[in-house]
DNA sequence: TAATCTGTAACGTTTACTATTACAGTACAA
DNA sequence: TTGTACTGTAATAGTAAACGTTACAGATTA
């Protein structure tokens, strides 16, 4: 699984957890351990989608916009790694009937698999995500 | 999604097109668009699984050895993609109440989204996949 | 106007994936 | 019993994707 869908969820669990002051690329990178430029791109996707608000200079930086619940896993897939299942197969032999039609038969598999994958994801939200990081006490972040 | 999934799916719905007799790698390899080594690392997997049988020598090569309905998408992803869906985090910052915990978190709900899957994969056997695959007549393979 | 932050492009590096070469082992056929 | 056609697998080389890093423009505040 691409790496785009845990640091857009690691950086939406940050917020939520910080949900009064704005948080820096910087400190969500610190938690995350990757590049501030890394994560800025993340949350340049979410904020395009709405999901999060920023703002720039001194004393700006990033809080979340919409309320816990409403954030789902399958949304931060949709939009960070949607078609990452779909396996990128060698262009095969058109003259063999398996060569020549695999790829569409796999391709519509593997669409089915994405959605029955959405139904799974569609029962997490933030809300939840951060009640079980909050199960685990006795941090100083 | 890996593609040793795909081309292991690939050789099965080749095999079980030619139930009669022995199919070379260089055949299965030529219908896949890849190079027959690559199929023979895929089809050593399949057949320490038990799925097909092989013979060296003139006149050898790779046949199905079960029955088609017996094999499912789900049997061949865990013995080639098994933990695919693992997203692989960066070592996150443990003094960090979201960097510390989030690995194990993310863990249980992908483990969980695999079964899930699962469960849709197991909808499909090989011998389904070549009942699609012959939809599409007139090739000459 | 200096400091601190976002936003993004460009470039370099590392890692994973895939192709290719090479060759040993097995089976058959003449 | 020797040549041919396969499998089986290790080792190497090449390629593409992922990621880190640098650089700098734009926004905001003190």
């Amino acid at each position: 699984m691409n790496s785009d869908f845990t640091l857009a969820i690691h950086s939406l669990t940050y917020l939520a957890l910080q949900p009064d002051r704005m948080s820096t690329s910087e400190a969500i990178s610190d938690s995350a351990g990757v590049h501030p430029v890394r994560i800025r791109k993340v949350l340049s996707l979410l904020k395009k989608n709405g999901f999060i608000k920023s703002k720039e200079g001194i004393g700006g930086g990033f809080i979340f916009a919409l309320d816990l619940n409403e954030v789902t896993l399958w949304d931060i897939y949709k939009i960070t790694s949607e078609g990452a299942l779909q396996p990128k197969c060698p262009d095969s032999n058109e003259k063999c009937i398996v060569g020549a039609n695999m790829h569409t038969v796999l391709f519509k598999i593997f669409l089915g698999a994405e959605e029955h994958l959405g139904e799974y994801l569609k029962d997490y939200t933030i809300k939840e995500i951060v009640d079980l990081i909050n199960q685990c006490k006795g941090c100083d972040c």
